[in-house]
Formats: C-alpha cells, sequence, structure tokens
DNA sequence: ACGTGACCATATAAGCTCATCTGGTCAAAC
DNA sequence: GTTTGACCAGATGAGCTTATATGGTCACGT
C-alpha cells in the first residue's frame, strides 16, 4: 500500500513488468509445481499486487499458457541461433535448447510431478515437442527428400525422428545418476542418431547442402514467427483481447 | 531346501492350474488394471477358490510377479523363435514381440492405468525392457564391436539403442488412431533404425555375420535361461519357498 | 489512469464416520 | 492330501463437515 507514484502510460514498462511476472511464475512452478503455486505466490515473487496479474492475464491458465509461449520463443530463438544447417544438427539444437527449458521438457514428457492436474489435458494436442507433425515440418521434410538429404516415405520418416527424440529427451530421466552422459552429449548423439536414421548418406553437392540449411533456417524462422505471433497474443492487456 | 511335505498328487495338473489361474489374472489387469483386480474376481474367472490360490503364491503380489515373468519368458520365446541374425533384427523381434504383450508393454511405459499404484514403485529397477544394461547385454554388445558390427564406445551406444527403442515403444500411443502405423511395420522400423544408429555400415564376411548371429541366439539364450529360472521359482508352491 | 489489497464465493484439503471390500487364514469338507 | 469358502482384521472408499486457501473482482487511494 505504501507504493506512490502513477507511471504513466509506458508500455516498455508495463512490457517489462509483464516479464518479470513470468519470471516469477516460471521459477515458482519449476520449484513448487503448477497446483501449489498461487497466484499470490507470484504477485509477491514478482513485487507487484495479486490484481495487477490481472491487468495482463484473464486468467491463471491464461498466464501459464503466456508463460509456456515465451519458453517457447526462447528455444526457439536459441536453436536459430545455433544456425543448424542439416536436419541432424536441428535435432540436436532442439535437444540442447530443450534441455535447458525444463518447463518445456515437463509439458513434452507430460511431467505431472510439474504440471499437476495439468497432465492428462494437454495429452489432447496434436503437437510433440514444439513441432507440428503435419504442417511447416512436413513440408520441410520433403524439401529434404527432393534435395537428396533425407530417404523417401517421409510419412514414416516423421515417425522415426519423432521416436528418436522422444526417446533421448526421456531416458536419461530414467537411468541413474551415475549413467547418465552430459546433456551436450545426449544432444550430439541425437544429432547424429537422426542423421544416420532418416539420412540418405550420401554427401550433398555444395549446392544441394546449402539449401538444406537455407530450408533448415526457413522452418526455424516459420516456426519462430508463428510462436513469436502467439506469445504477442499472449502478452496484451487482458482487457484487449477478445478471447 | 528339500521338499518339505510331499508334492502334489499330480503336478502336471497343479502346473496347469497354476497357469489357468496365470491366464485368468492377465486378462483381468488388462482389463480393469492391477488395483481393480481382486483376488477373488482371479479365482472366480479361473474356476477355483481363493484359498487356492494362496496354494500357488504367498501374496498377491507374488501372484503378480510370477505372471509377469511368464510374460517374459513367452516374449523371449518368441523373439528366439524369430532367430534374430543383427543386433537391429533383434531390436525389431523384441518390438514385436513386446507389442504383443500388453502387460510388458504397460511395465515398460509405467502405464499407471494397468499397473496402478505399482507403478511409481517399479521405478527403483534399473532394468529398461528387459534387457539388463549392464551384464549380459552389454557383454554381446562388446563382442559385436569387435566383430566390427557396432561402432566403438559401447557404453554410448547402450544408451542410444535404449532411447531409441523406448521412443518406439512409446510413440505410436501419443498419436492419434488414424497416424499409427501397424505394429509390425514400427518393428521393421526400429530394426533399422538402430541397425543405421549404432552399426558401422560395413558390410560383413560371413564368418564374421554368422558369429553375430550366433552371439545373438546365444544372448537370447542366456536372457531366456534366466528368465525361466526366475518364472520356475515363481510357479513352485507357495510353502517350498523360503522368502 | 493505474495499481492495490481487502473482500467474496468457491475450491481444496483435512478430519472423521461408517459401510463395504479385500488380502490372507484355516477348520472343515471332500 | 487337497481344496474350499466362511471368516477376520485391516484397508479402502464414499459421504459429510469444517477450516483454510485460492482465483478472481472492484471500490478506493494515489
Amino acid at each position: 500500500m505504501a507504493r506512490a507514484g502513477r507511471p504513466p502510460q509506458d508500455p516498455a514498462r508495463h512490457a517489462e513488468r509483464a516479464h518479470r511476472i513470468l519470471d516469477a511464475a516460471a521459477e515458482l512452478i519449476l520449484r513448487w509445481g503448477y497446483d501449489k503455486t498461487t497466484v499470490d505466490d507470484v504477485a509477491r515473487r514478482a513485487g507487484v499486487a495479486k490484481g495487477t496479474i490481472y491487468l495482463h492475464w484473464k486468467t491463471r491458465d491464461e498466464l501459464f499458457a503466456a508463460l509456456l509461449r515465451r519458453e517457447r520463443v526462447l528455444m526457439l530463438d536459441r536453436v536459430r541461433e545455433a544456425a543448424p544447417a542439416t536436419l541432424g544438427e536441428l535435432f540436436g539444437s532442439l535437444a540442447s535448447a530443450l534441455l535447458h527449458r525444463p518447463l518445456l521438457h515437463a509439458v513434452l514428457l507430460d511431467d505431472s510431478e510439474v504440471l499437476g492436474k495439468l497432465t492428462r489435458l494437454k495429452r489432447q494436442r496434436p503437437s510433440i515437442g514444439g513441432l507440428e507433425l503435419g504442417g511447416p515440418f512436413d513440408a520441410y521434410l520433403r524439401e529434404l527428400v527432393k534435395l537428396g538429404a533425407v530417404r523417401e516415405e517421409p510419412a514414416e520418416q516423421v515417425m522415426v525422428i519423432g521416436s528418436i527424440f522422444y526417446g533421448f529427451m526421456f531416458l536419461p530421466g530414467a537411468r541413474p545418476e551415475s549413467e547418465r552422459l552430459p546433456d551436450d552429449r545426449v544432444a550430439e548423439l541425437l544429432a547424429e542418431t537422426v542423421e544416420r536414421a532418416v539420412g540418405t548418406g550420401r554427401a550433398l553437392p555444395p549446392a544441394d547442402a546449402a539449401a538444406v540449411a537455407r530450408a533448415t533456417l526457413d522452418l526455424l524462422d516459420a516456426l519462430a514467427d508463428v510462436a513469436r505471433r502467439k506469445l504477442a497474443t499472449s502478452m496484451s492487456p487482458a482487457k484487449e483481447r477478445v478471447q
């Protein structure tokens, strides 16, 4: 109640505060799990009043959605920075980035420890690991097939890649600490495995290799673009949104 | 461990009844889950009195253990019959057999729908998918490395294989029915993927290829032998057992 | 205009009771 | 000698009550 001052309508400050709230939420959810993290906790940790949170999001769930969307954008940005030039590198970078974002990792694995009662509900969603399996990724794969970087039958290759990716993301958590490989090594092995599993094995002519690298970055840009647009929806003030 | 008391009047009939009870248990557990399946249900379905079940096993849990051990033996027998001759074929056969044994599949995936409150408890166990990752399988892998069938760093390859296997066993269950491949095709793709992921790619001289096939069958024999011995322990009358 | 925190209706958790169920036993019946 | 099912103590679950916590709102102060 002691807080004075009426900051003018400063969008930058407003956005900064939203991010501060999301930071608080991320930290608390990771520590206590979604069920045990209250809006009041988040507000306190972010140094705002509870009501302020509802100036940004209509419900607690929307706050969480915004958080996940931001995680996604951050992850994709990191992948994009790594500038993967092949399918294997793409998934290696994805893995590496995902392992640095425990919330997304928890969503992928449907970890009830973290997600609480949200666990089963998310199952409905068709997306796996942040990649829509029909859609831009599918087009990307077909492109690589054309370029001779990936074998035929893209529909099956999608399943193969998905399985490998999921297995690599899951298994380390199921093994005793002592036998666990460092995250970076896991990512490297994943990259290698994907390449061997669905690659053609032939070396590509430089022009085609460049085309693959280009297609990969284009895909990431497209995914990041969608992700950023969704995030923007989640970050605009609650009142402005219709639904 | 001399036999206390007298052997049953007709051992064959006795064993047949034990299997009938396990059949009943398997069916009910798959239908209702472990938690909702009572000893009385099993007895009724098997056409015996409840007390009879306790002539075979000391506790409900031991009945379940026997069931799983039988499943394991049956699965390994099936794999052995397929006579896999390479590492890839070994895992293809394992996958195919596992997909035909829903109980083992549930154990691998830690499916709480089926296992109920047993879910988290089994987590402790070091075994994944019925293969002890240190032990006979490890020796087998090293042998294949020596024969030039598998790349170096067997410790990492174990992790790679495990991840791939788990991913392939898990993913189909997470996808919509419409996009799901037939079990046989999944097994084939898994075989191919494992081979590409950890194989050397070179064709082996016939003598070495034969050695690989031999080692594979030897491994299966060894695993089946252990499994059968454990099963035997679980199938001997409850009173004869010490622990 | 903006932000706040007291406020409210509802949700959740804890504690308790009571009836039913279930794993396991055993004296009696084959 | 083998099998059975009535039987028992403890587990489980439904139902209810009470106390606390929580998501979300809003009149008010700045």
